[in-house]
DNA sequence: CATAATTATAAATTAAACTTATAGGTTTTA
DNA sequence: TAAAACCTATAAGTTTAATTTATAATTATG
């Protein structure tokens, strides 16, 4: 009897159907089929009734479940102890992160994390991109969420999630009309964007270069908040990006004047990055796990093109 | 992770030596090596500390055993569920009793039963009743022989048989010359009785408690041994209490200093307690009958008092 | 310092788990 | 009711994992 051979049985207790088990238990149907056979032989019982459909669990099988349920949980509970030990051996964990993420990101995982690694005395600092990589080179951060790629020799990269651009766009700019819009309709010339330092610029810039590359700018403004940029674009001054887990946070009138990108979208991958050391591997396991959790129901997975937060220069 | 492999960790734990521990796991020295450092390569933790001699656990390792027995333990009731399903008297059964029924009931049924079910593997545990209690809720334990009423949520308990409390009154003492005594002809200050923890004591107290609540001793000496109660009491220190089926054991001499109680007497109630889940309730009734079919030639049936073991606070 | 005791490693073997392919049943449906 | 769809079982072969034997490395012990 194994934990795996458990697991299968619970597994088709759930779904009253081999096949559709096998599929949740990322193995073959005919696999679930022999291990639950075989765990029914050295029990010298029958688990499972095949003959009514759908498949039914026998008076035995029934407790059987209910103490595998029992057994498996037991069985889980050695990685939380692992990871609660682990959390306490980390003790601070300083993360860094870049302003354009940290006040959207942070208050959907913070939260989860904290309760969950109660031993983990997180300390958050908001950083660019420059300062995350000097500091986490020297040693004074643990590891950071940033756009990446960034190619850094000594740091390591895991990729959280992509997060597409949206337009901003003022009512009687010429492409307000339009449902979903192009690159190709933006001119880098009137896009707002956030002050030098910040990658989301480098970014923004490297995708408009594609298109256009006169930097003749009438006027430049740039701002420290997106919030600054928005209300500047509602003055008429231009249109402006926005990443999308920002654009849940407004208000109804202000959604109206968003406009997607056709696919694939433009976007950014976001990646929680650390030291190749992985000297506090383990809690940065753990905060990828709560922040993919909670990222999860947010951002629908598209079809996107990753814009470089490097500058080319 | 796998149930043999927490199987191995908790046969090292208990060793503190691969060879030995493989031993008993019934395989080479080298697969418990693998095995173990599988299991902790794969936790990314050491559960054991190799560096000392003996082999020590570590922080995290002592929690991993710790849960690592409640795994295995869980494991083990799957096949306690299927024995029971299908009736089967057979496999591990482990007993507790309290150690003033212990060397005078033991003997009585030990060998009628392994007789009688020769595929039952009696584990017996000399325990305090506060320990049976304990193992009976954690799984430690399937079944115990403890003195009763104990009112405990998820025991049951079944009646064995009741035994009347006699006294052992020295010669010279002033109820040395009655046939049968009362209560109230003992003091609770010249009562030897066994130290503390031992249910009889407990239950003794309360008997006496009723009579007269001062507390006021010239001496106190509490023995682990009715042996060394007698002895004592022989020495004029007092008197004792003996649980009736120990007396049949006492030298002739010895037997001339008992007295029985006048009806009612105060006795004790002698009760199989295990969980109220039932889960090896074959072997327990076959225990049952084995247990009333001797004592009840021993114990003919009195009119009795019982004096519940609970200490009343 | 040599010997004994103990654990780790390597190579080979054995056993177990898993997959692909397919057979043999039901149940659906056309 | 025959064909199709669906589902589980079986067979054969592959991959992976567990175990063993043999031996090296390490650590106590006299």
């Amino acid at each position: 009897m194994t934990i795996t051979q458990l697991k299968y049985v619970l597994a088709v207790a759930e779904h009253k159907n081999f096949t559709l088990a096998a599929e949740k238990c990322f193995v073959t149907q005919p696999t679930l089929s022999m291990q639950i056979q075989k765990i029914e032989e050295e029990l010298g019982i029958q688990i499972f009734d095949r003959t009514k459909k759908p498949i039914q669990l026998t008076e035995i099988g029934q407790k059987i479940v209910n103490q595998s349920k029992n057994i498996v949980n037991e069985a889980d509970r050695i990685q939380d102890i692992v990871d609660q030990q682990k959390g306490f051996i980390g003790g601070e964990f300083r993360l860094g992160i870049i302003p354009t993420i940290m006040p959207t990101l942070l208050p959907m995982f913070l939260n989860n994390f904290i309760k969950k690694y109660p031993k983990v005395k997180l300390i958050i600092e908001e950083l660019n991109t420059d300062e995350i990589i000097l500091k986490l080179n020297n040693g004074h951060l643990d590891a950071a969420i940033a756009a990446t790629p960034l190619e850094e020799e000594k740091i390591k990269e895991i990729v959280l999630y992509f997060e597409p651009f949206v337009a901003y766009i003022p009512e009687g700019h010429s492409s307000f009309q339009k449902q979903e819009i192009e690159i190709d309709d933006l001119n880098i010339d009137e896009i707002l964007l956030l002050q030098d330092g910040h990658c989301f610029r480098d970014g923004i810039l490297n995708l408009c270069k594609n298109v256009a590359t006169n930097e003749k700018t009438h006027f430049q403004i740039e701002s420290g908040s997106f919030e600054t940029l928005i209300k500047l674009a509602d003055e008429g001054l231009g249109t402006t990006l926005l990443p999308y887990l920002h654009t849940l946070d407004l208000n109804e009138k202000d959604q109206l004047k968003l406009r997607h990108f056709k696919e694939p979208k433009p976007a950014r991958e976001v990646s929680l990055i650390f030291p190749k050391s992985e000297l506090k591997i383990h809690i940065i396991d753990a905060l990828r796990n709560t922040i993919a959790g909670v990222v999860k129901g947010a951002i629908v997975f598209q079809n996107v093109q990753i814009i470089s937060p490097l500058q080319k220069k």
